[in-house]
DNA sequence: GATAGGGAGTTAACTAGTTGACAATAGCAA
DNA sequence: TTGCTATTGTCAACTAGTTAACTCCCTATC
């Protein structure tokens, strides 16, 4: 039960520091957590709905629901890939490119300011210990069922 | 833009984690991880419906409307409170009760086995590193908006 | 060229959350 | 008692995910 209980914890940190990101967001700049997630995933450059999907750890059906809203407030725009008929390819206007910048900014500040009691050695240890662990789980993906 | 990248790590390493456990739940219990959840927030005793939201994280709405679900399985008993004639108590049924430690044991053994190589005093420095992090989240829940 | 197969996106039907409006009960204060 | 106010649960309408079935379109092979 011990061990267990680290994702528990693990859970709870994640829910408390997603919440708090959601709501800086929805008071500051009328947006939800996870409307920041699609765009941010589009900043390194355009992706395909299916790319997007992996990039969100969600499937194409989802990122094809959803798009329409971003494309109507004109923060993404979608068109067809020339090179494939049937590829959308999506990407980030302008606004939604400001709108990106601007919130992870935010967010970044944010989190300094939580955070500004601790020695940034701190943290980065703590940083590397979660990659590693996490890079522990990625290489043994040997489901024993 | 560093500092940040540690939550979108800890949001990595939950996601591996809890869809490990939905893996095993699902193949060996025809179970999904929330509904190993429900079952696990009333194995300390019986809750109202608010009382379980409150332990899950979730809207009373959400528990009202999932509830049906386990009682017509036999997994839940739903009766109300002899002392409150609105509140309506939830708890596990013996079947519901075995189903829970069944299970419970089964993802301990397989996160022990996950990490066989890791010290345990390893795994306790860093659960104790993530509770640190957690309240120190938790005390300051003042959020400059 | 015809065609079989695979990749990409959309849609329908479902599950699980949310908020807001509501009804019923509890509990206190006058 | 009576009458506010809190708490408790349910319902309707919405958002965001899933899977399964379908449609296009491209490419290789015959």
């Amino acid at each position: 039960m011990e061990e267990a209980k680290i994702t528990f914890t693990l859970n709870r940190l994640v829910s408390v520091l997603n919440s708090h990101a959601d709501a800086i967001l929805r008071a500051r700049y009328d947006m939800t957590f996870s409307q920041f997630l699609f765009l941010v995933a589009l900043r390194p450059g355009p992706l395909s709905m299916t790319g997007l999907g992996a990039s969100l750890d969600v499937t194409t059906a989802a990122v094809s629901k959803r798009a329409p809203w971003f494309e109507e407030r004109n923060l993404i725009r979608i068109h067809s890939d020339p090179r494939h008929g049937r590829k959308q390819l999506l990407s980030l206007t302008s606004k939604g490119q400001r709108l990106v910048e601007e919130t992870a900014e935010a967010l970044d500040q944010a989190f300094i300011e939580r955070f500004s009691d601790y020695e940034s050695s701190d943290l980065a240890a703590f940083h590397a210990d979660l990659n590693r662990v996490l890079e522990h789980l990625m290489t043994i993906p040997k489901v024993t069922i």
